[in-house]
DNA sequence: CCAATTTAGTGGCACTTGCAACCAGATATT
DNA sequence: AATATCTGGTTGCAAGTGCCACTAAATTGG
């Protein structure tokens, strides 16, 4: 009863929906959802990028990115634009408006990180990211 | 730019949606969902408690707990009584039918979790266990 | 004992996500 | 060059979840 792995499983799920209560919470001074967040910070750090590389980037699914995309482009955080080599594919940009609450998200990121290890030492912190990461990507190569 | 404890907050939204397509597909030949799944390990490991046990014990909505376990009494896995000392609450008990799904479910869930971990070594598994469940215990408590 | 507050559960609405079917443009095969 | 296949993106639908307002029962304070 009660195994280790069971309860791993349970917290990854516990872990992700508290975390994204938190950011939903943190973004909202902002007119933002936690969702449209994270998609601002992909799109800034890259500066220029198609919705297929947010969405293997994020792991989501493509119609996920295309409808928060196009939110973001009506609110006026995100341009896009047909890409001249492949008309099929649309070039996104960050706006002004965008690379004005870049930094307050990335903070309001790493707040919800800091709140979800609070229990934890510093080196276990940088230990439990590591291992995060490490996962993630496995789990993103795992399904081709 | 791209720094730790935004890709790790990334990583758990990964793993997160990626181990609950993984449960989904492995409980569709029980005929059950990923989030009807873990409602069933958790009350047949108490073998009877109330909705509001659950909730706490997952950290989801009450609202959302009400819902799966109607849907799990209707199809049969779960039976609710009201209690006699507290009008307002349902003793909630396994069925045989979710006696006969468990030991098969908690498989799933396990297959999950080496899955969601499969670049690790054992012991780093482990690790990762462990300040999974120190993370999670902190973010129940932390909104009180 | 009665009024106020707390607690367990329900129902409605909105957001996020996944999936399947679809379309149009690009690439490969012949 | 014509056809087939692949790829990026869109749309509609369904499930999971959270929040809010609500009801009914229990508990607390005068």
């Amino acid at each position: 009863m009660s195994n280790i792995t069971d309860n791993a499983f349970k917290s990854i799920s516990i872990l992700y929906r508290k975390s994204h209560i938190w950011l939903n919470e943190g973004c909202a001074q902002y007119a933002l959802t936690g969702a449209q967040a994270v998609v601002i910070l992909i799109v800034c750090d890259f500066e220029m990028l198609t919705q297929d590389t947010i969405t293997k980037r994020l792991g989501l699914d493509k119609s996920v990115i295309a409808k928060t995309v196009s939110k973001l482009e009506e609110i006026g955080f995100l341009v896009r634009t047909t890409n001249a080599k492949d008309k099929r594919t649309y070039d996104i940009r960050p706006t002004q408006k965008a690379w004005d609450v870049y930094a307050l998200v990335k903070e309001q990121v790493d707040l919800c990180f800091q709140r979800m290890t609070q229990p934890m030492t510093d080196s276990e912190r940088a230990e439990f990211a590591r291992l995060l990461l490490l996962a993630a990507e496995g789990a993103i190569a795992a399904d081709d």
